[in-house]
DNA sequence: GAATTAATTGAACGTTCGTTTTATTATCGC
DNA sequence: GCGATAATAAAACGAACGTTCAATTAATTC
C-alpha cells in the first residue's frame, strides 16, 4: 500500500504532534518511540519522517511552539500601565490558566530539556528566561513602590514560578476543585508571600484572605 | 580476564550507586545505558548484574532509599510537642537542607517515576503521601490554633512542597546565595504564605521580614 | 597449599531503536 | 483524463539496548 485515502498532510501533522505531547508526557520522550507514535496516529513510522526530520527535531518544536504560546499569552494577557499588585495578579491568572490549559506540553517542555541539543537548549532557556525577568520585573517595582515587602526578588521570583507551575502535577479536571477555585487561592498565597499591601485602589477587588494577612 | 586485584563487591555496590544516582540525574533514567553507567564505576556491564537484578530494580533502590532517608530526616527533625509555627519551621528547615544536600537523588525521585512498575510506584508513593501528611497536620493544627489562617490545608501543602522542592532546579552551592540564606528567605516566604502570627513566645526567633507583613 | 567462594571479564543473545530507501497510490492542476 | 506531486506503506539498515552465560582469576577458609 502507499497513500491511503482521504490522506491529508495537514491533519496529519497536527494529529502527530498532538498524539506525540500526550506520549512524551506520559511516558517520557526516551521512552516514546517512533514506532509508537505512528501507532497513534494511525500510520507507518516511515510518514513520520515526512513531518519532522529528527525525533529531536519532533521534540524541540513542541517545546518551542509552548514557550512561544507562553510568551504570546502573556503579551495579550499584561495590562498596559498599572500598579504592580495589578500586574502581579495578571501575572499569576495567565500562568495558572495557560498551564493548566496545557499540562500535557507543560511537563514535556520542563522534564525534557537534557534531551535536546546544546544549541537548542540554549533557545528554549532563552525564551523561559525572559518569561522570567517579566515576573522579576514585576516584584522589583513593586518594591520600589513600597507596595511589596520582598527579600530577594530573583528568589522569590523562582519561588513564585516553582510553586504556580506545580500545580500541573496535582490538578486534574473536573475533579474537587475547579480551575477558578485553584486560582483564586493561588493568588491569594502569592499576594501573602510577596507582602503585598492592599491600598484604596485596588482593594476593590479583594485576592482571597490577603486582607486577614495584612495590617490594616 | 576475570577478578581484578583488590575488588570488593562493598565498594563496587557503593560506586555504582553514586555513579547511577549522577548519571540519572544528568541523563535521565531511560537515556543512561548500563554499559555507560558500567563504564563510569570503571567495570564491565555484566558485573552490574551481581548488585541488581535488572536496572530497573536499581532505580527502585535508589528511589526507596532516598524516600526513607527523608522520612528518617524528618522523623530526627521533628520537634517532640512544639507549637505550629514552631513545627513548620523545623519542617521547612529539614526539606531544604536535606533537598539541597540530596540534589541528585532528588531529582531522580521526582522525574522518574514513570519508569517504576505500578506495584513499586504505589509503594514510593506511599511514602511520599506519608511526608506530605506531616506538613498538611502542622497546617491543620496551626488554622485550628489560630495562629495560621489558609483556605485551602491540602492545596497550600502541596504548593509550599512545590515551592521548597524547586530549591533544587535553580540552586548552586558555592554560588551567590549560602545554604542558610536561602533557608531564611523561604521560611520568610513560608511564614508570609500561611499568615502565621507570632506570639510573644514564638517572636524570640523571628523569620525575616515576617514581622512586616503581619498585623502587630 | 588445596578447596571454596567472591568478583569480574568477554562474548554473545534476541530485541528494539531511529532512520533511510524504494515503490505505490491518492489527489490536484490543467 | 493525464501528468505532476503529495502522502504513505513496506522492508531493510546498522547500531545500541538490557541481559545471560561460561570462563577465569583474586581472595578467603581450613
Amino acid at each position: 500500500m502507499a497513500r491511503t485515502t482521504g490522506s491529508d498532510g495537514e491533519k496529519t501533522e497536527a494529529a502527530v504532534r498532538e498524539a506525540a505531547v500526550n506520549l512524551i508526557a506520559r511516558l517520557g520522550y526516551e521512552a516514546m518511540s517512533m514506532r509508537q507514535l505512528a501507532a497513534e496516529v494511525g500510520v507507518q513510522a516511515a510518514a513520520l519522517y515526512r513531518y519532522f526530520p529528527t525525533k529531536e527535531d519532533l521534540l524541540f518544536t513542541l517545546m518551542r511552539e509552548h514557550m512561544e504560546g507562553l510568551l504570546a499569552a502573556w503579551s495579550t494577557a499584561r495590562p498596559a500601565a498599572a500598579d504592580p499588585v495589578s500586574r502581579l495578579a495578571a501575572y499569576v491568572e495567565n500562568h495558572i490558566a495557560f498551564h493548566i490549559e496545557r499540562r500535557h506540553a507543560t511537563h514535556v517542555s520542563n522534564m525534557e530539556l537534557r534531551s535536546l541539543s546544546h544549541e537548542r537548549l540554549t533557545q528554549v532557556l532563552k525564551m523561559r528566561t525572559a518569561y522570567e525577568k517579566e515576573l522579576r520585573t514585576i516584584l522589583r517595582d513593586g518594591v520600589e513602590a513600597g507596595v511589596f515587602s520582598i527579600d530577594d526578588t530573583g528568589l522569590t521570583a523562582m519561588a513564585l514560578i516553582q510553586m504556580m507551575t506545580g500545580v500541573i502535577v496535582w490538578f486534574r479536571p473536573g475533579e474537587r476543585l475547579s480551575v477558578t477555585e485553584v486560582t483564586t487561592t493561588y493568588l491569594s498565597m502569592t499576594m501573602r508571600l510577596v507582602g503585598a499591601k492592599i491600598d484604596a485602589s485596588s482593594a476593590a477587588r479583594p485576592f482571597g484572605r490577603v486582607t486577614d494577612a495584612v495590617a490594616l
